[in-house]
DNA sequence: AGCACGCCGACT
DNA sequence: GTCGGCGTGCTC
């Protein structure tokens, strides 16, 4: 059951061992091995005053602890030991994240009934004896099982397949015609066939994906940035490096950035290597959890599809780790362990020799910035698959436009519009704003609506009939009568929302069928999906979306985008404001001209003139690159200088800005690395939940050691009442 | 994380 | 006098 290369080593009854637990304890605790013995990285349940916990061997035990309290482990749990390599991966994970090293072996077993006993269910097999009497029913079913020869079948499932009920099946058993047998619960994933005839590749992706599986074949440890527009075949490519991993017998590891998207990936892969792959996101039941995680560590999953998380699967033999969409932002988690997934495969490959391919038609800086230095390999898939051209860009300067108050469609739009329909053709809107209107306020005093537990706006979503905050999720009814000044009928509506765009378009095309995609207007993910097919298949005219209609849904029929509002992500002061910006209109446009026909995207904008727009249209991304890449190194900022932001919270402002004072009075740690300290200050949303947020921000070079730093900086701080501190490496957005 | 221990305000 | 508030500290 060892990987290759482990060399395992054993503890013997009674001896020491030091053990992990998932405990926020900020030391090893010293056990003796159980019965039996235990190897390092077993996992094992020991007993923590009262309670029995989960823990892994971590190595011989430290030995200062009095061996008269010392306890035993109580059972070394039924799965393949954690291997070196992924003990040192959660360790330098831990280490570059500031993380506490229990938090990171939660992240490492968040698998349902880990500490269960192995799970059996109950198979039917042949019996050596005759039953009484035949009888046609009797009759079905031994011809059944004998059918299939070997292949287990449950009683039910047999039961069924003979058309018979189960008390036939039983009757059977008493009779010894069929035996039962126990077998564990947790199979093997289908078998994945490399072999099997990919799609057919144009020379161009041909020669990307031999460059992936030779890189494969190496067994060493590599990163390559695989640049590729949308519709460019960057799935077919990669999966040909797939394809050369499991030729190795090594497992690999696909990451998408959404659930949404794995239903169709999983059967392009089927398609490609004729079986599913194991699946692992936070929409799998706990079954299914289970059964991946128990694979995955004995090799009996050759693939998994997953979302960030599935990183920290105890993976036997990791070769190759596909992170598509790369740039995506939810790769960056935002709550518990804030890590970057993309930075972390980059990490685990390295550990394991694994190769990593980072796939996006819009790569992050990060990832272009060590492509440029030489530290990733860059292949780039240029020629679209099919006769299919990237849209023609082009922006509406919204200043020469006769707009209506409280319209957001300018004629020239309208007007691109109205010939698509005329051609059977489907129109996209694209608008990121959630609900109806992004303001409700009072014309009387001016007072807009904020949510009573943070500081932000609530937002009118019309579809629910309600008020909602993006923060906290909290919803109230709209108020007839302002909050503020009691001035009755005087609530009004301010600013576009995907909803309100819904109402303008309605009343501008009132034949046209209009689909409005938004994650609020959806129960689940499956209507969603659905939905999202239907208009593929072109049962609606002019779909309005917000961000997940940028996300790889293909909409064949779709020719002209439209962009509502291309300044929106130009205003934050967020250092990746253009890089955002530059990236969701470039997927948005990619939506448009999929197929046969020519694609349109039209960018509505009151300042065409911006760099940002102007990179866009031009289509010179490199240019555009090379201009953020000068910018951000002239500031010191990402990727050419580190950045840590420490986030602190608690339901009292005072206390939480005392805390945020003493810490930049005492910032001597982070001054002897040359770090600057900024803050405190009141966080972007400077109230959450009732929680009152102060933020701090280090800048530093890129080469200082600011975890380090950070450790020494925090380490005599001890938080008091209700007071929380949180530090976040590489921060994505300074919320 | 839990859970016990311990030291100060409003009750029978 | 005591019940219980949650601050502090421990778990091999």
């Amino acid at each position: 059951m060892s990987g290759p290369g482990d060399i395992q080593e054993f503890f013997h009854h009674g001896e020491r061992v030091a053990v992990l637990t998932t405990q926020p304890l900020d030391r090893l605790l010293d056990y003796r091995a159980p019965e039996g013995g235990c190897f390092l990285g077993a996992y094992v349940e020991v007993p923590l005053g009262p309670r029995k916990v989960l823990g892994v061997v971590w190595g011989p035990g430290a030995g200062d602890f009095d061996s008269a309290k010392l306890r035993a482990v109580n059972r070394v749990l039924d799965v393949a030991p954690m291997r070196e390599e992924m003990r040192q991966f959660l360790g330098r994970a831990a280490d570059y994240t500031l993380t506490p090293m229990p938090a990171m072996l939660r992240l490492a077993t968040r698998a349902p009934g880990l500490s269960d006993p192995p799970s059996m269910r109950k198979i039917l097999r042949r019996g050596d004896r005759d039953p009484d009497r035949m009888t046609e029913a009797r009759t079905r079913v031994l011809e059944t099982i004998d059918q299939y020869g070997g292949l287990a079948f449950t009683p039910g499932e047999l039961a069924e397949m003979a058309g018979v009920t189960s008390s036939v099946v039983k009757g059977l058993v008493k009779q010894g015609a069929l035996r039962e047998e126990d077998t564990p619960r947790d199979t093997p994933f289908p078998v994945l066939d490399p072999d099997l005839p990919g799609k057919e590749l144009t020379p161009d992706q041909a020669s990307a994906a031999g460059e992936l599986a030779e890189a494969v074949q190496s067994g060493r440890y590599g990163t390559t940035l695989l640049k590729g527009v949308t519709g460019s075949g960057k799935t077919e490519v990669y999966l040909e490096a797939v394809a050369a991993c499991l030729r190795q017998g090594r497992q690999a590891l696909v990451l998408l950035p959404e659930i949404a998207l794995t239903a169709e990936f999983l059967t392009r892969v089927e398609a490609r290597f004729g079986a599913r792959p194991a699946e692992w996101h936070s929409g799998a039941t706990m079954t299914e959890r289970r059964r991946v995680w128990k694979m995955v560590g004995q090799g009996g999953a050759q693939l998994v599809v997953g979302a960030r998380s599935a990183l920290f699967l105890p993976f036997r033999d990791l070769g190759l780790i596909i992170v598509d969409e790369e740039h995506d932002t939810s790769y960056k988690q935002e709550d518990g362990v804030l890590y970057s997934a993309r930075d972390m495969a980059v990490l685990r490959a390295a550990m394991c020799s694994a190769q990593v391919v980072l796939a996006s038609a819009t790569p992050s800086l990060e990832s272009w910035a060590n492509a440029e230095a030489g530290k990733y390999k860059r292949v780039d898939l240029k020629a679209r698959f099919g006769a299919a051209v990237l849209p023609e860009m082009r922006a509406i300067d919204m200043r020469d436009e006769a707009l209506q108050p409280q319209t957001w469609i300018s004629p020239t739009l309208r007007q691109a519009m109205a010939d698509r329909m005329q051609k059977g053709e489907q129109s996209l809107l694209f608008l990121n704003r959630r609900g109806y209107a992004p303001v409700t306020l009072c014309r009387a005093c001016g007072q807009q609506v904020a949510c009573d537990h943070c500081d932000a706006r609530m937002v009118e979503h019309r579809f629910l009939k309600r008020l909602m905050c993006h923060q906290c999720g909290e919803t109230k009814p709209l108020p007839e009568v302002c909050p503020s000044c009691g001035v009755e009928g005087k609530m009004a509506a301010v600013g576009p929302g995907i909803e309100r765009l819904g109402e303008e378009a309605t009343a501008l095309f009132p034949d046209a069928r209009i689909a409005v995609l938004s994650s609020d207007l959806f129960g689940s993910a499956r209507a969603l999906k659905q939905r999202i097919e239907e208009i593929a298949a072109g049962e609606a005219d002019i779909i309005l979306g917000t961000q997940l209609v940028a996300k790889g849904h293909n909409f064949p029929l779709l020719t002209l985008v439209g962009v509502i509002d291309a300044d929106l992500g130009l205003q934050g002061s967020d250092l990746r404001a253009a890089e955002r910006t530059f990236q969701l209109m470039r997927q948005v446009a990619g939506r448009a001209g999929r197929a046969e026909k020519p694609g349109e995207a039209l960018l509505q904008s009151f300042q065409p003139e911006h760099p940002v727009i102007r990179a866009i249209l031009s289509g010179d991304e490199e240019g555009f690159w090379k201009a953020e890449a000068a910018e951000r190194q002239a500031a010191g900022v990402p990727p050419y200088g580190r950045m840590a932001g420490i986030i602190l919270s608690g339901g009292d402002v005072a206390q939480v800005f005392d805390l945020g004072n003493a810490l930049a009075r005492n910032d001597a740690p982070l001054r002897q690395i040359g770090a600057q300290l900024f803050g405190p200050a009141p966080a972007p949303i400077a109230r959450v939940r009732g929680r009152h947020r102060v933020r701090l921000l280090i800048k530093a070079a890129k080469g200082a050691p600011i975890q380090e730093a950070i450790s020494r900086w925090l380490a005599p701080i001890r938080l008091k009442g209700d007071l929380r501190l949180s530090v976040d490496i590489d921060p994505q957005s300074f919320y």
